[in-house]
DNA sequence: TAAACGGCTGACACCGGTGTCATAATGTCA
DNA sequence: TGACATTATGACACCGGTGTCAGCCGTTTA
């Protein structure tokens, strides 16, 4: 089976190889007659052009970086659901780049790949959205990226996000309607712009309820389990005890629910544990978990989007949009007694 | 900033191209001095071949593609990483593929996917592995592959799987020597292998006791968190109900515990139950959940590495390798009462 | 000493597309 | 009907590497 390529196209339909490029990307100044008779022979020799070889004409990759450093595996295999429908619409690949470095090393890191990989863009996923080295960096460069669930800029970058303060706002709400008053909070990774949301979200909820904000009833935690495991213990020892926790993202507030289930504790009687994310540990544990959803595969999906069609075609306009989240609620929330 | 090419580099160091590309590949037949010189230019002009040329020069895309289609998040990241790893080793990248077809229009995705990606190469995971007209298909078009925690073939092909027959067969093992002699078990997917191996291996347990295997006890799962909740309603509606369960995976075994608990049975007290691959949530739920911990990662990497030497220099030797797998005890199994 | 041989090097075509530009064919207007 | 604009098409160089082959050199062999 000899390999089809333009050429061959091009002899079987009797012209020349620019006009099959031409038909090829829909380009004007092709005869509809002619372009007929290409598409035919397309179909007759079942011919699929080579990404490779139109990736060196153009100098692209037609490859999209998608860049991660999360805890949370459900979180990256939902961004990676979301980015991979936007690349797959649009004939390009994804690339995925775990990385865990900071500053300056994180920089260095990113010009290898770039150098070795040629993306033709980047989507950086929290907390990269937010690290403002790296993404002068690639706006130096040049390197078009698009930036997924982190902060507003007042720039002209693409950006998909949430509503977190609004997300967390709405499930502190839910608590005081349940007639908490005393309600822990467990903060998420510093370098995660959603942590100062939702952070905000909670204060803002107390405060419109003229509750008093207690700095005691709040523990930093990372969004790992295992640091749910620490500000839980911290929390639970408190005395008196809070009669909710709010915990800023469903591991953590897994790690919550363990520790009291492991003291003797009734979730939600003696206690109500509120998570974010809706992870799918949330129904999977008993009691499931009030929590807020967000769109994370639709956040992404539009993200790549934007971006492929940016590199496409450069742009002024900037693309900024913030997608609505969603209150959940399980079992894992209840009436104070 | 120009630029960096092949040219640039020969033209600084005074020699032609090729033996510049000589010197990249490492190639014989280049005189020491000349070496030297060339790669002295290759640090001073910062010089990295571009890799979409050198495909198309060698009709090479330097990807592999990783197929998947399995319901666990964490199963999917720790594939993702052991391959990643062994990737960037090479210098190639990595492409995602999830995929939900079967038979027919499996074929016919993959062969999609072959023509626009011109991968070098494909890993399947479970259960494509076992799905031999993929298998079939892919050794027709000459298409290199490696197969992770896939059944054992005679044949050439490269394969990394680990002992899951008997790592089900110690997890009983650890259940009957508690005292259990009652034992329900959840089966897996019917695609996967792991599933009859896994069965295998509790039924000879089973029977190196003496205790007589009860199909009333076996319940289908698909390895789904939703299937492990069906199962888990009609093991406990069982009268007399088991004093054991072991779910072919930690997600069905966590939607045990979560029936269990929602119907006010202790754990491990009332009944003990056991999982299988030490997903995060095993650990991450109360009581933890004895299970089976596997080198996922190892396994994807070995297959990967052994892939990409097989693209760049076929070889005639199969390789097969059979990786162990451990116990791990946590809370969630105890003595029978 | 001539012939044969091996290591080293570069000229040149080639991979499969796209960009530039010249030219042929067709259409429009005075 | 001729001058001119517009559309359609192809020749050719180019992207940045690799493969083939010929030629040069110094050394060994007959």
């Amino acid at each position: 089976m000899k390999k089809v390529t333009i050429n061959s196209v091009a002899s079987h339909a009797g012209v020349s190889k620019k006009t099959v490029s031409r038909v090829l990307n829909n380009e004007p100044n092709v005869s509809a007659a002619t372009r007929e008779k290409v598409l035919a022979v397309f179909k007759e020799l079942d011919y699929t052009p080579n990404p490779i070889a139109r990736g060196l004409a153009q100098n692209r990759s037609f490859i999209i970086g998608c860049l991660y450093d999360n805890p949370s595996k459900s979180y990256i295999t939902r961004v990676q659901t979301g980015a991979l429908e936007a690349c797959k619409e649009n004939n390009y690949n994804l690339l995925i780049h775990p990385c865990e470095f900071r500053g300056e090393a994180l920089i260095n890191n990113i010009e290898q790949l770039l150098q070795t990989s040629r993306l033709d863009g980047i989507v950086l996923t929290p907390p990269f959205g937010d690290f403002s080295e790296l993404v002068s960096f690639l706006k130096s460069k040049k390197i078009p990226y698009a930036r997924v669930a982190s902060a507003l800029l007042q720039d002209d970058s693409i950006s998909v996000r949430s509503n977190d303060e609004q997300g967390a706002f709405e499930i502190t709400e839910h608590l005081i309607s349940l007639g908490h008053k005393s309600i822990a909070f467990i903060k998420g990774h510093p370098d995660h712009s959603a942590t100062q949301q939702r952070f905000k979200g909670y204060r803002r909820s107390l405060a419109s309820h003229g509750i008093e904000f207690d700095e005691r009833l709040v523990e930093e935690g990372n969004f790992s389990y295992h640091s749910g495991v620490d500000s839980a213990r911290s929390i639970l020892d408190l005395s008196p005890r809070p009669t909710a926790v709010f915990a800023s993202n469903d591991y953590m507030a897994a790690a919550v629910l363990k520790l009291a289930t492991q003291r003797q504790l009734k979730v939600p009687d003696d206690i109500s544990i509120a998570g974010f994310d809706n992870a799918p540990i949330a129904r999977h544990i008993w009691p499931g978990l009030t929590t807020i959803a967000q769109p994370v595969e639709e956040m992404t999906k539009q993200a790549v989007t934007q971006l492929i069609s940016h590199i496409a075609q450069p742009q002024e306009q900037p693309y900024q949009v913030t997608l609505e989240s969603r209150l959940i609620t399980r079992e894992s929330t209840a009436a104070v007694k």
